[in-house]
DNA sequence: GACCTTAACTTGATGCTTCAACTATAGACG
DNA sequence: CGTCTATAGTTGAAGCATCAAGTTAAGGTC
């Protein structure tokens, strides 16, 4: 394997494979707790939680989807598919009549919270604790200097 | 599920908003450069150097498939495509004959070859470059803990 | 040697994501 | 006004992952 770049050193190889397993595993595990408890991908609860803090619980789905990091497209779909089960329902923008809003229903408010506390639980135990108050500003300053560069046009 | 589960205090909920962004976008990134520079999957490019580094350049797909943390289902599907490609070739086992070793071919050594130092610059410039020497120990040994976290048998 | 269990895959169906194409509305501007 | 372009959203097709079910071979055990 020859390359005129340069490879991982010792320490960036043991952190990259580390990096990798969370990344793999992590997600991974969320979604299997959110599937069997609620019978949501992790996606579905991260639409309906972004719903459950907004304004009358109500979003702009070019809205939601910016904050849910996703595309229209796909958004699209999966509130067709929590329409299905009566957990939002879409509602016509009357101000711009291209847009259109998304409702959280009370049925989606219930789900949102009798599920959150188990989320955040997992994500506890997943994450939290194992980590000391020192490991999780690390964490913090580390994860946003990735984020930053992942986003970057790439050169 | 007891609501007197303790949500996430400020440092925390920083940590996990910067950690999310990294764990949705950073695949993303580069499984985009490696679709485009080299017209396969992440996950399929992670199968071809498994083999380029075996003995032979051959693995049982169990042995793969527990490398490359996946499926047996998962691995079989995805010899079965790179098979199409000329890429690699199924090859039953003499001793285990319930058993069929993936042999990488010439092509697919070939592109390994080809791929291997732009997947590390992606990785490099996405990662590494933005972190110091004591970022990235920081990085694994959080990492590592938070992977020992996520394969635990939940309580 | 017949039976049972486990291991090593394979295969087909289902579901979610992405991509490309399409409709419809808004705003700009000449 | 009419045209152009951008924004908002929908929809259908294609691809990969997962799940459940099936096949074949290996190893006991009696």
């Amino acid at each position: 394997m020859t390359d005129a770049t340069a490879w991982l050193d010792d320490d960036e190889q043991r952190a990259w494979r580390a990096l990798v397993a969370v990344l793999l595993r992590l997600p991974v595990a969320l979604e299997r707790q959110l599937e069997r408890d609620a019978d949501v991908t992790h996606f579905e609860y991260f639409v309906l939680a972004l719903l459950s803090e907004a304004e009358a619980r109500t979003l702009r789905l070019s809205h939601l989807a910016a904050q849910a990091d996703a595309s229209l497209s796909r958004l699209s779909h999966v509130v067709t598919r929590l329409e299905r089960r009566g957990l939002v329902r879409r509602v016509p923008c009357t101000e711009e009549r291209r847009a259109t809003n998304a409702v959280l229903t009370d049925d989606g408010l219930a789900l949102v919270v009798a599920t959150a506390p188990g989320h955040v639980a997992e994500v506890r135990r997943r994450v939290f604790d194992g980590l000391t108050a020192r490991d999780v500003d690390d964490l913090a300053r580390i994860a946003d200097r990735i984020a930053a560069r992942v986003d970057e046009r790439t050169a």
